[in-house]
DNA sequence: CACTGTGAATGCATTCACAGCG
DNA sequence: CGCTGTGAATGCATTCACAGTG
């Protein structure tokens, strides 16, 4: 099991992940078994890589019959660690974006918790966002051990992310996903995930091309 | 140039637009010229990587300088498509988290400009967030086409997702970015990127693995 | 029969390592 | 020198293709 855990793919990991959720819906609707093919169709993957995949986490399928859904739906969820269990989150930057994370119904129901969350502005501070109580930002490293956070959700300007970070990794924090559009220098021993919409709608023009382009006004 | 533009691999892509944001805090910064191994180490890559992305752009290094910030700049945001030029998108969905792209000044700055936003609660039809008047989510699709919208951003409830993106399509959108937790289908000539920090969430959770778990408290 | 699970083959992406250049 | 640009080597991830199974 712990062996198992560090020889899966990363790029498998995050499919995983959609498995569970598709899984779930199936299970909603009363569907007891799933093949390959037709969790792949509504995945948009191939059968040939959702079996790949789901080999990983173990022998689950049925000759001739396919997955059974609640079964290969408990492996997962145990597989990636959100099973009968809860994992406290700390949020830093309580601005537009930090805001609509906190209020997001999605994440507590797979069993990530706000419990921390931090703010420069000193006009925030004590206001209550969902039931979590705004502190300061100087407070971070030590609410982030009181509270024995997992994982840190930094939604603060690029200017003051790499401090930030670094007073979540003091607090014991070992996982991190960063929505500023900046580059952190993380220990080896802290996993960072990067989630940079700029970058993604850049990707995006450079393969438009360069049809239909129009001149941006000049100021 | 057209050539080069589809011989680029996907993932070079994404990080030519962590380049050339670098290459603009070193312009601002003073700094003419710059080598891999420099610019490699403020984005947590290899010198050698940075050269072979670098080298699918042009040859713009000088042997025993590095490259000169300016001119490098300029090339790589021509190849992304953001230079002197202004990209069309249209957000669906004006709930929490919608309402903080709409207010974020990061993509106006790269040339990504807000011409549409829909939602489908009337409530909020006729309001003006950040100088975006809110329309009904019917005219998605001849919003799109009349304001010649180039990208779509989805913030939806995953049970919408699927319609209004093909709205998005239906109104000549070919590029989009889907922040609703769903599969959505769309034809090969569309270009489709998911974000979504659920998964995000959970491949941490995974590699954090079974230390420290806390039992959820049964309800 | 309809399916899985997996070796083997392929296709990408990254890294190595060094010739070549100012 | 110090550095780029790039073939060649390596390392991952995906896909093929089929033996094996209830």
């Amino acid at each position: 099991m712990k062996s198992l855990r560090h020889s899966i793919p990363e790029a498998s990991v995050e499919r995983l992940s959609l498995y569970a959720r598709e899984l779930g819906r199936l299970d909603r609707q009363g569907v007891a078994f799933i093949s390959s093919k037709r969790l792949g169709e509504a995945l948009g993957l191939t059968d040939a890589q959702v079996r790949r995949d789901l080999s990983y986490v173990g022998q689950f399928g049925k000759s001739g019959r396919g997955y059974e859904v609640q079964r290969l739906q408990t492996a997962l969820s145990r597989t990636l660690g959100i099973e009968g269990r809860v994992w406290s989150v700390a949020l830093a930057g309580v601005g537009n974006l930090g805001s609509a994370l906190l209020a997001y119904r999605g994440f507590q129901e797979r069993g990530f918790v706000f419990r921390v969350a931090v703010d420069s502005d000193p006009a925030k501070v004590g206001q209550v966002v969902q039931g979590v109580t705004i502190a300061p930002s100087h407070q971070l490293s030590e609410l982030a051990r009181r509270h024995q956070v997992h994982i840190g959700i930094l939604t603060v300007p690029s200017e003051t992310a790499q401090r930030v970070c670094d007073q979540l990794i003091a607090g014991g924090v070992r996982a991190i996903v960063n929505f500023a559009p900046a580059h952190l220098d993380v220990p080896a021993s802290v996993r960072l995930r990067n989630m940079d919409l700029a970058i993604e709608l850049e990707a995006l023009a450079f393969y438009l091309g360069t049809e239909q382009p129009r001149r941006r006004p000049t100021p």
